[in-house]
DNA sequence: GGTTGCGTTGACGTCGGCGGCAAGGTTTAG
DNA sequence: CTAAACCTTGCCGCCGACGTCAACGCAACC
């Protein structure tokens, strides 16, 4: 297959597709004419890399599952580099909803207190009767 | 008080400030030889834009804020379109810690089925017995 | 042989909040 | 007089995952 097909099966475009190539995570091979050509299994792949970049991977942390992937296993997942991989990222989205949360807090709470401040000096302008 | 002060108490750079200024948000006098001058004012408002972009507000959002501490009122917050700032925020704020939240769960899920994985190729590997 | 639709490489643009450097002018201290 | 420490404007660099365009080659159909 080439890329203008995989970029279709894989709903996205030719572009991302040699880009994911000159960062090392798709290796298609070349047909007499120059042209790109992917098996089956490169399908696979790109939809591994387009799930992981889904929920905040950066392409250097998906380089493992792919690895993995190509390594025979069914999943991309069960190599000890993408446990490691998967472990520190979870780390780090527990710190950030910790930060997210802490920061929902403070912004709740700025509003309540401007919410607040608005009506008292509603009152005041109107008179204590208003 | 000339750029240089201002950076300092404010903890940050000149390069900052004069960026801050670009975008409308601070607003120095000039001396007669062409350098920035700024009042006490504007230590409150460069404290104001710092504290808000520590919490992911980008300097659009923070231009009303600014507004309202110039109109005035003792806080940036209290002026309508800043608590119209304020709810935006918050609901992205909401939106994210969901998406965030789905994205754990998800995390945690792809590590369990993982180790669950290589524990069960390991006993398979070494026998039942192993 | 002309058009259409595929493919190729290369290079610049995007977004945001600055950092850093160049090349100069100003002021102050010694 | 000179050095040091300020200040000025202006412009490139950064990060990351691409979009977009240029300029070209290849293949197939009429």
């Amino acid at each position: 297959m080439r890329i203008g097909e995989l970029a279709r099966r894989a709903g996205t475009s030719t572009r991302t597709l040699r880009y994911y190539e000159t960062h090392g995570l798709v290796r298609p091979g070349r047909s007499a004419n120059g042209y790109r050509v992917y098996d089956e299994a490169e399908l696979r792949v790109v939809h591994e890399i387009r799930s992981l970049l889904a929920i905040g991977f950066g392409l250097d942390d998906i380089r493992p599952f792919v690895a993995c992937l190509r390594a025979g296993h069914d999943s991309g997942d069960v190599c000890p580099d993408s446990v490691a991989v998967l472990r520190r990222k979870l780390a780090e989205v527990d710190d950030y909803l910790d930060r997210l949360g802490s920061v929902r807090r403070r912004l709740h709470d700025q509003l309540a207190r401007a919410i607040a401040q608005r009506e008292e000096t509603c009152l005041r302008t109107r008179g204590p009767a208003g």
